[in-house]
DNA sequence: GGTTCATTTAACCGATACGTTCAATACAGA
DNA sequence: TCTGTATTGAACGTATCGGTTAAATGAACC
């Protein structure tokens, strides 16, 4: 694999037993025996799982006596969510006029004094 | 890899080259010599990666003459994009303030009459 | 110190990824 | 039909992936 984020961030994204564990993860922090538990598959192999999904940058793993729980790191995704974005408006057709809109409010009545 | 689309697409992705492809196909289509112009590799080499993308649905191929121009298919974007959308709650703090917004517009005041 | 539990490491395996080179195919045009 | 151009196929090498089993590590508990 390559060594840039943004490929080994896709790379970890591309197995469905890594996605399930992201999905996991939102609901908090869970150790390995608790991720491997859905799966019929060794402990090893979820371990590896999580190496992967850990040098992606999009878990983090701590330390409590003999456990490491795995926690969610979503900023990581942050940079594949842009990525795609950039294609929204070749998908998707109301993408294009909020575009038109949007450069519309920057250009002309500028009220854009929320938040 | 995974046979399921969702894999094969983020699989697609985890490479570089494939990324700079597709970003190259938002401008037209284009034949393999002028996608590989680019890059210092060969033209099967290319061809591999167009057959990568082909697969996972994010290019199609058609036929004129002895050519075989890829057009970007970005509607295959959209699954990845939707499947990274459910952890944006999780990394844009100001996504669960709209979140409350788009609730409470939703349940009182339906004032939703645009489009 | 010995036991148990959680996790990782090591060694291995078959399949796939990504690149190469050389040959084959397919079409256009003189 | 011959030539040139565009592309793919076949065969190959090397590295990585995703899994296994068996052994090692590390911490808690008696």
């Amino acid at each position: 694999m390559q060594t840039d984020p943004l490929s080994a961030q896709f790379a970890a994204l591309a197995d469905p037993t890594r996605r399930a564990i992201l999905a996991r993860l939102t609901q908090g922090e869970a150790t390995v025996n608790e991720l491997a538990e859905p799966f019929e598959m060794s402990l090893p192999a979820v371990s590896k799982h999580l190496k992967v999904l850990e040098k992606a940058g999009l878990i983090s793993r701590s330390k409590e006596a003999q456990w490491r729980p795995a926690k969610l790191e979503p900023m990581a995704m942050k940079g594949m969510a842009e990525w795609l974005e950039h294609y929204r408006r070749y998908w998707d057709k109301s993408f294009d006029r909020l575009e038109d809109y949007l450069r519309k409010v920057q250009k002309g009545n500028d009220d854009g004094k929320r938040n």
